[in-house]
DNA sequence: CCACTTATCT
DNA sequence: GAGATAAGTG
């Protein structure tokens, strides 16, 4: 039998010859390394084309076997090709000449016995799996060399197995003849972090919903280095991944181990490229809003600040407790971090020296401080941003979570605030490190989080698309989600409880917002506008009224009387807040005026007397058994290094002179949700500014005190 | 038949 | 448990 040889200089003239040629064509050799493609993107082209054609790649690169075999390459020849070589190709030619070219060459070659394989010829195990797939399938195609002729007879399952799946042994007469199976096993195909990073791409370039896997197949091979991936591989991959989600969507973090984030550190890490994505669920959601304080500072949680900070301040770590009138934070039970364990200590890597006595506490001491103010970093405290604002000391507050490692973490395990890099396939937790393709950054301060993730309290993260940011700090979120705790200004048509302006509601924000009322922002809130315990006051304006304003910049009775602009012709009375006012977006319900946030947890009624009178004298104070509480529900010894501080142990008044009364403590807890019964509160008599005022309160000093208390 | 999802197997 | 593969579906 004669054989023609067609030579083409390069893969798109082979194309366009396989389109005219493509019945006189029975095998391919291709060099791999070639201009526009190279022979295993050819080969795709051609098995897309013109289905599968028997292949054969060569090259020099012998660290190309590998790969074109796994590509489905007939065979890989390594160059430079020996006569040898040459004739075992005839002679392979030759072979599916006679037999016709289909794609079921494998069995006949091993059949026959003339045609002995090249050693560096390996038969791709694929084969015989496209072998049975055709064999499945019974091809009623028309053309005759789609089926050998040892094979031609379609085992048809006669209909009757149509609900029964397949057995285990799967012998049971599906084989007329079993092929003879490859000499090498077919690979798995590894889903590395980079892999799954590239089908998180996928996914996100096309939407969850519409992703299915021919179309990410598609857009992951328009990436260069993507390994060949069938669209079955990508569809089990993609099964998985949506179980996955699945299970996060209905289990909240609770899917991971131990039900929270911090319970993850014990675990080393998450497995499976698949729990690097957190769709908000309810849940989270809901969480995250619980984790903050309506009426004011710019505090605790995530999204930190020190980078942003030109002082020589020391970081100051985990200012947990503090939180104290955030209720809900601490005792929020689902919200990161806090729902379950604290990290077990003894999974912390620390490496670090103590510094001398004058060396004072630096950037890079965090395991330090947290030791020796007993200020037991939590994980939940990813870097904040810190509430020293108050004393014009923005940004001074930690930024990493306490367990600074200054080495590297183990490969496999998360990392709490490093400052090298995390290892690949871990999250990472207040690095200042990138972490990782694929994963999920929670306060990390030079984390570009990937794409398909969301983003918790990183500091220069721009957070991907469709995902969630939370108290990141430079990181605008993207349209259509709602950013927490953010120093910069979110999208529009967003809720933002962070540090810079955002479009709608503005909680906590360092700057001004506009066009929306303004609670605890450190910086005016916009004319016209209602603010509440702003650390600045608000602007003069015709309706607007400033509540509690802890002005360094003002005088405190301009805060509750800000003047009128000069064109004002009279001064408007002054107004209550109403909840209404507030412009929630909730990515569930949409614009809402209702607190999608539970208040019960507020244990401190805010009322005040009346606007103008004279403010109560009583302190709050923490519940006595708050330390122990919290403890407890941290599954924390007491006697432990680890261990929470009833915060108001750390200050004394007269360091805090600036220290608001506390307001008088009721024990009613004021429904603040107007959707809900109101009951007899006169809104009037809320001064929600007191709550901020007390919250504020001189966090520079208290936290001083802590140290120079705790470190000797 | 194809491509997708789901079920099952390895 | 990850990934492959068969089965089911439109």
């Amino acid at each position: 039998m004669e054989i023609t040889v067609i030579a083409v200089k390069d893969p798109s003239e082979a194309l366009s010859t396989l389109k005219t040629e493509r019945n006189n064509i029975d095998l391919i050799l291709t060099d791999y390394y070639m201009p526009g493609m190279n022979g295993l993107q050819l080969k795709r082209q051609i098995d897309q084309e013109f289905g599968n054609l028997p292949v054969i790649v060569m090259s020099s690169d012998t660290n190309k076997e590998q790969e074109s075999l796994t590509c489905g390459a007939m065979c890989f020849i390594p160059k430079p090709i020996e006569n040898d070589d040459l004739s075992k190709i005839y002679q392979l030619a030759l072979t599916y000449k006679r037999n016709g070219k289909s794609i079921l060459y494998t069995e006949n070659i091993q059949k026959d016995k003339d045609v002995s394989v090249p050693q560096q010829i390996q038969l791709l195990p694929a084969q015989a799996n496209v072998l049975k797939t055709k064999k499945k399938k019974c091809s009623s195609r028309s053309d005759p060399r789609s089926v050998t002729s040892t094979n031609g007879s379609c085992h048809s399952t006669d209909g009757s197995g149509k609900d029964r799946k397949r057995n285990s042994n799967g012998s049971s007469g599906d084989d007329v003849e079993s092929p003879p199976q490859p000499t090498k096993k077919k690979s798995k195909i590894q889903w590395s972090d980079d892999l799954h990073f590239k089908f998180l791409q996928a996914i996100n370039h096309h939407g969850l919903d519409k992703a299915v896997p021919k179309k990410i197949l598609e857009f992951m091979n328009t990436t260069p280095d993507v390994p060949y991936l069938t669209r079955e591989n990508v569809a089990s991959h993609l099964q998985k991944y949506r179980q996955f989600l699945r299970k996060v969507a209905n289990q909240g973090l609770s899917v991971l181990p131990n039900g929270g984030i911090d319970s993850m550190f014990s675990q080393a890490h998450i497995r499976a490229p698949y729990c690097s994505y957190y769709p908000p669920s309810a849940s989270w959601y809901e969480t995250s809003l619980n984790n903050r304080s309506i009426f004011s500072k710019p505090r605790q949680a995530l999204g930190q600040s020190r980078l942003l900070s030109n002082t020589r301040e020391p970081v100051r770590f985990n200012q947990s407790p503090y939180n104290y009138m955030n209720r809900s934070s601490t005792y929020e039970p689902r919200r990161i971090g806090s729902s379950s364990s604290l990290p077990i200590i003894s999974n912390l890597n620390f490496s670090y020296q103590q510094p001398s006595q004058n060396e004072g506490r630096s950037f890079f001491e965090p395991a330090l401080m947290a030791n020796k103010t007993g200020q037991s970093s939590q994980v939940l405290e990813f870097g904040q941003q810190g509430v020293s604002a108050t004393n014009g000391n923005n940004f001074n507050n930690n930024m990493i979570s306490s367990y600074g490692s200054l080495v590297p973490n183990q490969l496999g395990t998360n990392s709490y605030g490093s400052l090298v890099p995390n290892q690949l396939g871990t999250n990472s937790y207040g690095s200042l490190t990138p972490n990782q393709p694929g994963l999920s950054s929670h306060g990390s301060l030079i984390t570009p989080n990937q794409p398909g993730m969301s983003s918790y309290g990183s500091l220069v993260t721009p957070n991907q698309p469709g995902t969630s940011s939370y108290g990141s700090l430079l990181t605008p979120n993207q349209p259509g989600m709602s950013s927490f705790e953010i120093l910069n200004s979110s999208q529009p048509r967003q809720t933002n409880h962070g540090l810079t302006s955002n479009q709608l509601g503005s909680f906590g924000n360092l700057t001004p917002n506009p066009g929306l009322s303004s609670h605890g922002s450190l910086a005016p809130n916009q004319p016209g506008l209602s603010s509440y315990g702003s650390l600045t006051p608000n602007q003069p304006g015709p309706s607007q009224f400033s509540y509690g304003v802890q002005s360094f910049l003002n005088n405190e009775n301009t805060s509750y009387q800000p003047q009128p602009p000069a064109n004002a012709t009279t001064q408007p009375p002054p107004e209550v807040p109403q909840l209404e006012n507030l412009n929630l977006y909730d990515e569930n319900l949409g614009s809402t005026n209702e607190l999608p946030w539970d208040i019960s947890n507020f244990l401190f009624d805010h009322n005040k007397q009346q606007q103008g009178e004279a403010a109560p004298t009583t302190n709050s104070d923490l519940p006595a058994n708050f330390s122990t509480e919290l403890n407890q529900n941290f599954s924390l010894e007491e006697d432990g290094d680890w261990t929470f501080v009833n915060v108001n142990q750390g200050h004394s008044n007269v360091e805090t002179s600036n220290t608001f009364a506390a307001p008088e403590m009721t024990s009613s807890v004021p429904n603040m949700n107007p959707k809900h019964a109101q009951e007899q509160v006169d809104p009037e008599f809320i001064d929600w500014a007191l709550l901020d005022q007390q919250d504020l309160v001189n966090e520079f000093d208290f936290t001083n005190s802590l140290f120079d208390n705790d470190m000797n």
